[in-house]
RNA sequence: CGCGGGGUGGAGCAGCCCGGUAGCUCGCGAGGCUCAUAACCUCGAGGUCGCAGGUUCGAAUCCUGUCCCCGCCA
């Protein structure tokens, strides 16, 4: 058949930083772009896929000095358990590098150089807070103090999550430094810039023109960020700083923003040396090789506006593609470690099968930019149903007929289902391609559907049972039962490597190339069968989900002492409470903000002895504002038990005389059917009394 | 009128570009099969395709308006 020239296509995604582990957040990236770059070599293309630890930083020094090791030591640590997340992943990177590397560092300098040479450096001075006590400047975010605009306190340096205000950190009223917890100083200090307004009618031309981008993306850019001058580019930080030293700016280091993508080259320099080939050969401005990059859009004007402005005046080749994923939510909410819901990798590989969560994300990537769901019913009941009752089921119920005669010696009529699977190929092709991996996924899934009913409506169990002369019909209808279980694991084959090496292993030898979806096999040996995949027992998210939520809940026990986490276990909370007592009528946001809840700290509790039920509680709503209240919790908590802990009062309740004197107010306590007992509410770390519920 | 995405049976989605009987998976109900990892197959209930107008012989699909939800971190 008539081969296009082959493709040579570098594929990169996002480098992980070093500073934590993967969790499957990071796991949409690398599953999408593995997925691609299988696909892509399964159609016989050179795809090289490329990644490396992001290593540089601020995080990485503070976190290095608090656990008393060199930075070096920790980047080290984290590179191997990144490497063995990965491996248990299937993620197959030709090459992983690093950014703390030689190769790294020398190719900043020469696009520091290319940089200089255009004259688009300038220095100027930056007023930053400074911690003497640990000596060094702040980030925005070891930075804590008083909103200036709400006079939240707490607030990280750069924005109030109170009210949302923006401001910088030495902007803060009563400043302190997470590092040391001392008042950080306002210091000056020069800072190198690059100028990228320069290249600005480049980047307008760019984005819009080189079909590198999305044209959403393209037009976000245009709204957000090219409607209006380009600020210049902040690349350096004085030390102390892990990370290069700026070659010509002695005292200053390059910003970790700018030797990561350099990354990228560096990564694919190493892997030229082990396997032939110049960096030129692909990055070259005249090479003809693609490059893609896959990337979470959080950091979509690095990798479209920086980036491809360093590439240009280094004049190297710009991006052919750079796709753009969404954040990953589950079971509909951001991952939250005190949820439970912070999921790493490696507590999913110690419950669970990798291949599974492959085929999850792939069925739920459209190549957008959404957010993608990890819904964990729909997980079990997508993995069981799909890959066990449909793909694998096929080849399960019908491989042991064959183990002993093999395949038919001609492939049998089938009434066309061969062949019509084979024809979807190109559309499934096209859907790979364009990373519309759901759409492939479902296209897939409908050969399989075929192929259980034409299991079912030829009853090959009946030919078994049938004697020796219907054995060439039996074997006819198994061999083309087994035939179309290969075409899918052909097509599964990006998403589901180990399962389409056991189709392999089944029938047919390893699987090697698209092509082989459009011819059937005939006239081979059948391994006898062994079970390719378990379905996800409801025990073994269960499992996952309480290993995510065990961390989390000793934090909390540290922090409040008496508070539990309670089971929050998905799916499976009773109804009890809920029908016991249904929802009230509807209110309005006016209705609830007539009720002023705060929280408080509870400073003296004691029994009221003539009381059933009654503490007395005196709380502090901050200042010298206090409240003395009765509730009715006796019984269910130790009056000493309670001093010093937070709690939610209704702070505005008009005061109520009761027969052992005046309540000043109400303690919010959830109770109901299910369980006996009244449960009072605690706030995350980090309350203060008097802040108000909203 | 800031930009963009979305609103389709209980849940999650496809269909919309190129108008023509509303489809898939899960769940639910009934039946079948018993080869298969309580898997598979068939049938059924369930939707006025956010709302209101318009174009058209015909609109989920095109146009206008409107409501609601989500995202927008140099």
């Amino acid at each position: 058949m008539p081969s296009s020239p082959q493709r040579r296509i570098l594929v990169t995604s996002a480098l992980p930083y070093a500073n934590g582990h993967i969790h499957l957040g990071h796991l949409v990236e690398y599953i999408q772009t593995d997925v691609y770059v299988r696909f892509q070599r399964l159609r016989g293309q050179q795809a090289i896929y490329l990644c490396a630890d992001d290593t540089h930083g601020t995080a990485i020094m503070i976190r290095a000095r608090a656990e008393g090791r060199s930075e070096r030591d920790l980047v080290a640590g984290m590179r191997e358990a990144h490497l063995a997340d990965f491996a248990g992943f299937q993620i197959a990177f030709d090459h992983y590098g690093s950014t703390d590397s030689p190769a790294n560092r020398r190719l900043c300098a020469e696009i520091w150089q290319a940089l200089r040479g255009r004259g688009l450096v300038v220095a100027r001075q930056v007023q930053q807070l400074f911690d003497a006590a640990a000596g060094t400047f702040l980030a925005d975010r070891f930075v804590k103090g008083t909103c200036p605009r709400c006079a939240a306190a707490d607030q990280y340096g750069d924005n109030c999550e109170q009210c949302g205000a923006t401001y910088a950190p030495a902007d803060l009223v009563d400043p302190v430094s997470t590092l040391s917890g001392t008042r950080p100083e306002p210091r000056s200090a020069e800072h190198l810039f690059v100028t990228i307004e320069a290249l600005h009618g480049f980047l307008d031309r760019w984005t819009r023109e080189s079909g590198a981008l999305d044209p959403r993306i393209a037009n976000y850019l245009a709204g957000h960020f090219l409607g209006e001058p380009l600020r210049d580019w902040d690349v350096s930080r004085p030390a102390p700083y892990f990370g290069f030293e700026i070659p010509d700016a002695p005292g200053h280091f390059w910003y970790v923003w700018f030797d990561a993508p350099i990354g990228y080259l560096a990564a694919t320099e190493e892997w030229c040396a082990a396997h032939g080939g110049t960096l030129a050969d692909w990055w070259g401005r005249d090479s003809a090789a693609e490059i893609h990059h896959f990337i979470g859009k959080d950091i979509t004007y690095f990798h479209t506006l920086f980036w491809p402005a360093m590439l240009e005046a280094a004049g190297l080749a710009l991006p052919t593609k750079v796709r753009i994923h969404g954040f990953l939510t589950v079971n509909g909410q951001k991952m939250s470690k005190t949820r439970g819901t912070f999921l790493s990798a490696r507590a999913y590989l110690d419950h669970l099968d990798p291949g599974m969560l492959r085929y999850y994300y792939a069925a739920k990537l459209s190549g957008g930019i959404d957010d993608i769901d990890l819904n964990l019913e729909e997980f079990t009941s997508k993995v069981n149903s799909d890959l066990v009752g449909k793909v694998v089921n096929l080849a399960s119920r019908t491989a042991r007929w064959l183990e002993r005669s093999g395949l038919a010696a001609r492939y049998p009529d089938d009434g066309g289902l061969f062949a019509m699977a084979a024809a979807d190929g190109s559309a499934i092709a096209e859907a790979y391609e364009a990373c519309d991996f759901a759409r492939a996924m479902r296209t897939i899934m409908l050969a399989a559907d075929r192929a259980n009913a034409y299991v079912d409506a030829e009853q090959p169990w009946k030919l078994a049972k049938a004697g020796p002369e219907a054995a060439g019909r039996l074997q006819d209808v198994a061999s083309v039962a087994l035939n179309l279980f290969r075409q899918i694991a052909v097509y599964l084959a990006p998403v589901l490597p180990r399962l389409s090496e056991q189709a392999g292993t089944l029938v047919g030898g390893p699987i090697r190339s698209w092509e082989e979806s459009q011819r059937p096999l005939a006239g081979l040996p059948v391994a006898g069968f062994t079970p390719l995949m378990q379905r996800v027992e409801p025990g073994q998210v269960e499992a996952l989900l309480a290993a995510a939520r065990e961390p989390a809940a000793e934090a909390k026990t540290t922090q409040h002492g008496g508070t539990t986490m309670d089971a929050n276990t998905v799916g499976t909370d009773p109804a009890a409470a809920i029908e016991a007592e249904p929802l009230a009528a509807q209110c309005t946001i006016d209705d609830f903000t007539k009720v002023d809840l705060r929280v408080a700290r509870i400073v003296a509790a004691e029994e009221v002895p003539e009381a059933k039920k009654l503490l007395k509680l005196t709380v502090s709503l901050g200042g010298d504002v206090t409240r003395t209240l009765f509730a009715g919790i006796k019984g269910f908590h130790a009056p000493e038990s309670l001093v010093g802990r937070l709690v939610v009062v209704v702070a505005n309740l008009a005061p109520r005389q009761m027969k052992f004197g005046t309540s000043e107010g109400m303690v919010v306590a959830a109770s109901g059917a299910g369980a006996a007992g009244v449960y009072l509410l605690s706030p995350d770390a980090g309350a203060l009394p008097g802040m108000r519920l909203r």
